[in-house]
DNA sequence: CGTTATACCTGCCAGC
DNA sequence: TGCTGGCAGGTATAAC
């Protein structure tokens, strides 16, 4: 379900929603989607009595500071299916309910994850973020960043001759990006997506990060994205899907040239691509 | 070290 | 109608 902008979208909801209201309990219908503490009673043992500061944002990965101790936070990844909806706590549960959170008296945050790879963990105040949410360790700068200079993407692509499109989905090359925007963006700048990152000439790499930025923050201002099961806080699919060039459109025609969208694995993962537009 | 394949799951859809 | 194979937002780890 979820790329930066679904994750953005998400993050703001829970800001608007779960602020200042302690938290009251939690039940863990899933076991293995706590990632830490290896004891789930733990797990809600320590959450219990916190209120959340604030909702932060590392690539894919939410972060919630809590209050005590501080600095400690509760930390969320979607993955592929993953939802966090906030609701009553007297709605019937969903199908694929794995954890409810307890706000109040009434109110609850329910993580339901269909393919059960999501993933939360519990960062306690005397240990790093990083040594308990192990993927943040290698994850690079935000694309929003000022950090996210041509100078820095052009130094991370020159390290692999591997296909753009694989180098796009890498976490630690630029933090956020997945199928959908990596093939939307490489449109957006004529790249072929078998490109070897060592063959981009500095003015594509250029198009290439003005392409990324562009197609998230289309993304984040129509609420992510209509593709999957993607739902906000509030339970509501985002307006993204008309406007993809390539993303889910085999054999169907370029909105530019008219030749077929084509489609091709690489990395494992679906490319989808227009040959007459990009090179 | 870089790179690819596979595992982790559930469900849907096209084709037979 | 079943059944089967392929596919789906992502990442960690094993196996070259
Ligand atoms: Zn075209």
């Amino acid at each position: 379900m979820p790329e930066l902008p679904e994750v953005e979208t998400v993050r703001r909801g829970l800001n608007q929603l779960t602020l200042s209201q302690e938290v009251t309990g939690g039940d863990i219908l899933l076991q293995r989607t706590i990632s830490y503490p290896f004891s789930v009673d733990e797990f809600v043992d320590r959450i219990k009595g916190n209120t959340i500061a604030t909702w932060h944002r590392r690539g894919k990965y939410l972060l919630a500071e809590l209050s005590t101790p501080s600095p400690s936070y509760l930390g969320v990844h979607l993955r592929m299916t993953g939802q966090l909806l906030w609701l009553n706590q007297d709605e019937p549960l969903h199908k694929h309910t794995r954890v409810r959170l307890f706000f109040g008296e009434r109110q609850e945050l329910r993580f339901v994850d269909q393919r059960t790879f999501g993933k939360i963990w519990y960062v306690p105040g005397n240990m790093a973020v990083e040594a308990i949410i192990t993927g943040l360790a290698k994850l690079a700068v935000d694309p929003f960043s000022p950090e996210f200079t041509v100078e820095y993407f052009a130094n991370k692509l020159k390290k692999s001759r591997r296909p753009i499109k694989t180098g796009l989905l890498d976490q630690s090359v630029v933090a956020g990006l997945g199928n959908i925007y990596a093939d939307e963006a490489l449109f957006k700048s004529r790249i072929l997506p078998t490109t070897p990152c060592t063959e981009l000439q500095i003015s594509q790499i250029e198009l290439l990060r003005i392409a990324i930025i562009e197609v998230l923050s289309a993304s984040i201002a129509l609420g992510g994205t209509t593709f999957s099961n993607f739902l906000s806080v509030k339970g509501v699919n985002g307006n993204y899907g008309g406007e993809a060039w390539v993303y889910n459109r085999t054999g169907e025609p370029c909105k530019v040239c008219g030749h077929v969208i084509q489609r091709l694995k690489l990395g494992g993962r679906s490319s989808h691509f227009c040959s007459q537009c990009q090179s």
